[in-house]
Formats: C-alpha cells, sequence, structure tokens
DNA sequence: CTGTTAGCGCTTTCAG
DNA sequence: CTGAAAGCGCTAACAG
C-alpha cells in the first residue's frame, strides 16, 4: 500500500505552503496562474486524491446520502436505488447503501451507523418504517425523503407515485374494455397505498357508475406477494369477477399463475392487471398489463428533494403519476 | 439542526479530559469502572455517536468498501449486492455503492470517487472491467476481490462459480433424461464464464460418450440477453434440439418466449434450462429448470476475502459449486 | 498572490 | 488510572 500522498506531500514538492496547494486544487482563492498549473501536473505525477474523510471533518458535511431500502432484492427497489445511485453521483454525492430487513435491530443499528457517518442525508425506500425507527431518524437532525412511504404522515419530505391516480387509469382501462365485475386483491403489508390504490379503483367505478360489489374485494393474508396473488384469486372467484386489478405485479403474477394451474384462461376468461410494472411483467404468459411507476425517477425525485433540502430551499412532496401499460393480460369482457 | 455533540462535550459534561472519554467509549485503555460507567451513560443521554470521519482521518482507514456493478438492475447483481451488504454490515463494515454501467468514463469516476473517500477495499461484481478501470484500481493499492469476472487472469482475488461443474451438472441432467441432441445458447458479453460453461457442456457430453454436433452450438449476437434467447432458439431450431442448455436464465427465458410463439411446447417438444437461478424462473410457465448460482453466498465470500486480506492473511481464490434446481421447463426425451 | 495559524473530532504516545 | 500534547489531512480566516 503505497501511502496516499498529502497536500502536504504536494506542497514540499511544488516548493509551496500546503494552503496554497488547497487553493490550487480547489480552483478556490486566488493562485497564480503558472503555480497553479505546476500543483495540478504535479497533483497527477504523484497520483493525488483529496482526503475526502479530512475535508469532511473540517467542512463538516460528508456528501454523502444514506440509502435505506427493506431489502435490495426487491425489484421495485433496486430500480430506485439505481436512480438515487445515478442523481446523486452527477451531483457529487456518493450512496451509502444499507438494508433494514424490516428488523427493529437492524433498523437501529443502520441509523446508528449513518449517523456515525454523518451522513448529509437519508433516503428510505418504502418502508412502513417502525416508530421507533422513525424517531432515531428523525433526531438526528438531517433531511429524511421517503420514497413510496407505507406511514401515514408523520414526515414532511415524500417521493411517491400517485396511488389513486395509478388504479384509477388502470381500473378505467378495465371498464372501457367493457368489464363491470372488476375484483381487487389488496395487501396486507402496504396498507397505507393500498387503501389509496382501492379508493382509485372505487372512483373510477363511480365514475361510471358501477356500484362495488364488497365480495369483488379481497385482502388475502399469506406469506409473501406471490401467494397472496394465488390465496387471493381463489378468494375472488366465487365473487365471478371478468377482471381482476391486484395490488401489484407480483400479487398479479401470483395470480397469473393460480388462474392457470384452475385451467382459467387470461385474459380470455379473466383480464388481470397489476400495479409497478417490474421486469417480470415481460416474462409471463401472457404478459401483464400494468401500471407503470416511474421508479428511476422517484429515486432521482428523491436525491433531487435531499440537495434542495439541504441547500435550504423549500419543497414540497412530489407525487407522480403511473402510467398505463397495455399488454396481453387485458382484453375485452367476454360477457 | 442540533449539532452532534463531540468527545469533548462529553469531557466537559463529565469532568475529565476527551481522552478519558475516547478511552471510556471504546472500552480501549484503562479506564475506572466508575468514570466509565458516568461517561457511557452520559454518552447515551447527549445523543453522542463517533464521528467516523475523524476517526478513519487519524486511524488511516474508514471501514467501508466500495462496491462496483455494472448496474443494480441486473437481477444477479441484486442477490449478490445483498450478500455482500449483509457480512459487511456484520463485520462493522459499510457499503459505498456505486454502478459503473460499463461506461469508460463513469468507470474511471467510480474509481476516483472511491480512492478519495479512502475506501479500505474494493469488490467489483460481474464486470468485465475495462483495462483502464483496471489498471487504475490495481494502482489504487487496496485489495481488490472480483465476483464472476470476465476478465481472465488478471487479477489475483476473485470469487466466482464454477461455471464448468455447473455446466456439466446441467447437461447431465438433461443427459438424465435421455437427451442426446443437446443444444447451447452462448453469450457474447460474457466470453470467459460463457467458454468455461461451454467446456462443462462439452465434458458432460463426452463422458457420456455424444459426439458434439457444432450446429447444436450457437452464439446469437443481440442486443440483450433475452432478444439473445430468441433469436438463439431460431438458430438452433433447424439443428433439431431435444433439449436446450443456454447460457442464463435470461437467454432461455427469451427462447422460453420465442417458443410459444412459434407453438413449440416447452418441455413436452424441447427441454429448456438456464443458469442463474433468477427471481424470474418461477415467474415463467414452465417454470424454468436450472443451475443455482449461490449469489448472496458470493458476496458473502467478497467480503470474507476483503477482511482475510485486510488483516493480511493468506488468501486462495475460490470457486462456489453450482446446484442443480429442477422445475418444470426439462422432461424426458420424447423421441 | 501566498504563507501562517488554528482547528474540525478523534486516537495515541508519553508522563504523571 | 488519567491528563497533556501531538497529529491525521484538510479548509479557512488573517496577515502580509
Amino acid at each position: 500500500m503505497p501511502s496516499p500522498v498529502s497536500i502536504k506531500d504536494l506542497a514540499t514538492a511544488a516548493g509551496v505552503s500546503h494552503s496554497t496547494v488547497s487553493r490550487a486544487i480547489r480552483g478556490a482563492g486566488r493562485v497564480s496562474a503558472a503555480t497553479r498549473a505546476r500543483i495540478l501536473t504535479l497533483a497527477r505525477e504523484m497520483g493525488y486524491y483529496p482526503n475526502e474523510a479530512a475535508r469532511s471533518l473540517v467542512m463538516g458535511r460528508t456528501k454523502t446520502i444514506g440509502v435505506v431500502v427493506t431489502t435490495i432484492g426487491d425489484p421495485f427497489v433496486t430500480q430506485v436505488v439505481n436512480g438515487i445511485e445515478d442523481a446523486a453521483h452527477e451531483a457529487g454525492y456518493s450512496v451509502f447503501l444499507s438494508s433494514s430487513r424490516n428488523q427493529a435491530d437492524r433498523e437501529m443499528a443502520v441509523v446508528r451507523v449513518f449517523r456515525q457517518r454523518r451522513v448529509d442525508a437519508v433516503i428510505v425506500t418504502s418502508s412502513r418504517v417502525g416508530s421507533l425507527y422513525g424517531d432515531a431518524l428523525a433526531e438526528f437532525g438531517v433531511p429524511i425523503v421517503l420514497i413510496n412511504s407505507q406511514h401515514e404522515g408523520r414526515y414532511l419530505y415524500s417521493i411517491a407515485v400517485d396511488d389513486t391516480q395509478g388504479a384509477e387509469l388502470a381500473v378505467e382501462h378495465l371498464l372501457q374494455l367493457g368489464h363491470r365485475r372488476i375484483g381487487h386483491i389488496g395487501s396486507e403489508t402496504r396498507s397505507v397505498s393500498c387503501k389509496r390504490r382501492k379508493a382509485g379503483y372505487r372512483q373510477a367505478l363511480a365514475r361510471r357508475a358501477v356500484t362495488p360489489d364488497p365480495s369483488l374485494s379481497v385482502l388475502p393474508q399469506a406469506a409473501n406477494d406471490l401467494s397472496a396473488g394465488r390465496l387471493g384469486l381463489e378468494m375472488l372467484l366465487p365473487a365471478n369477477p371478468s377482471a381482476i386489478f391486484a395490488y401489484n405485479d407480483v400479487i398479479a403474477i401470483g395470480a397469473l399463475l393460480e388462474a392457470r394451474k384452475q385451467g382459467i384462461a387470461i385474459p380470455d376468461q379473466v383480464s388481470l392487471m397489476g400495479f409497478d410494472d417490474i421486469e417480470a411483467t415481460e416474462f409471463v404468459t401472457p404478459t401483464l398489463t400494468t401500471v407503470r411507476q416511474p421508479k428511476a425517477d422517484m429515486g432521482r425525485a428523491a436525491v433531487e428533494m435531499v440537495l434542495a433540502l439541504l441547500k435550504g430551499d423549500e419543497v414540497s412532496n412530489r407525487w407522480l403519476p403511473g402510467e398505463l401499460v397495455v399488454r396481453e393480460s387485458t382484453t375485452a369482457c367476454p360477457w
């Protein structure tokens, strides 16, 4: 390990003081063009890279953002992180990634670590933050931006998809296809956005004067989304829906798989759609109609919000619109 | 922002010197149990969190690992990062995540940033590192561990799946099902591991004294893996295979979709399998037989290797075995 | 335009 | 067992 060269090494090599070097490197303060150039080439030759830790220490900021996810495996989270990393990189920020696994102890640990690292801001994606966790983060005193939070109105700053609008879009699509008996499979674990999507579902029906049948709305309790979808389909079948709008794509795919197992043709007998637009929607047969969440954009938006907060600007919460993506799993009502 | 309390604040509050506080906090050096306890409770009350930047500065290490991925979106990468983050967290390390996008300028930028941040080590996952990039990383002087590198024998430290063994496992499975005309769809973009898997394919055939038919081995050139799979199937069809072993799952899924389009029944007419065991294997119909890469384990192994290197231990490269996962897309040869 | 000085928060000798 | 002092690499007044 060739111990890294410091500003001092450069200074002696260039025959100037270390503060002149500092100024030259940063391009701040006045330094004669000549010495500046000399220092810069010297820096390159000697392989100088400013020590960000030292800089952080004196400047009181780290140029890092702590990103908390429940699990990196979630296909939704992945794309959001992509957007975050991208925007952060552009702005000269680095990203600490940490997953909470929805475990209280880990959540606390993550907060502690971020605190010790003095991250300039925290972005939390799509987790139903436990209250402990939330408090710890809040008292931490740095900007916190939540993406698709499942925690109602506790925090100031958030980026989310417009669940209601997205759901309306979905159900409107089904209505236009002539469906009237439209089922809905909800999600136990994301109560807040589920509630909003269900509201959108109802509003879309209402606009067309379709009276909602309670038996067409189910809330399966299952180990994970895929099995929730399977269970949801079973629960819905007795109500005889011609179309189903699932809370999200994984649930929809679960329903799709179960339908196949039961010999129900999608979309010929039942149209089916989800929400999110995860990659797998293209892998299933039939490919899945869905409402796209602008995942990467949401990540970028979160970073923008963070930067604005760091600058001291006023910011307001943003609700990004969902976008209908029609694929093969929905078709005209057969009745 | 309540400016963070420092060791000094604690010192004055406790009526001791700041070095005593330092010792107490770390539990290092001798401090009387009494004062130690006093300081610790005080620390809790006042919300003290050691400033890791300051610590890094004096200790000459940051307890951070820089992780480079080509893109976070890749389902393989995702799980590896999961394992990395997990193991790093356990060891008290934080993870900087950065994606290179396979763009030369970004690759250089990532290295530069990691260098400035003085990460203690770098883990690079599944990228065919450009040579520039590689050199820059190498001269950086910290341990670098590569996971599934597509760069032959340039680096000392690597973790990879045993491509050859995995491929043998796959082809052996097909052979046991009675298949003899086994096609193979390769990957343009991952030449190194593709070569190894192909070697495994050949060895498995050889062991059963099946002479390989060159027309059964194709290397489609396509924009991405999914379309490579589609194209691969088309290229393979004239050779009349009863089974196909694709380089990876996404390619296999591409082939699967194309087969459906062409009215070819999988697995009744053609058995099909992939490699990796990504999530989507469970979403497709039929579900996909594959060779599981222990992705999270590979991530963990990389961290273990990093820690060993940091400790100055000798390490040797590891090849983790693949594991056969039989699902629905393979069945007995119909002929 | 450049050097001197102080100090960010912490660890680490070295004395006591 | 505890304190004093130095210094990690850098920025930021403040003089010159």
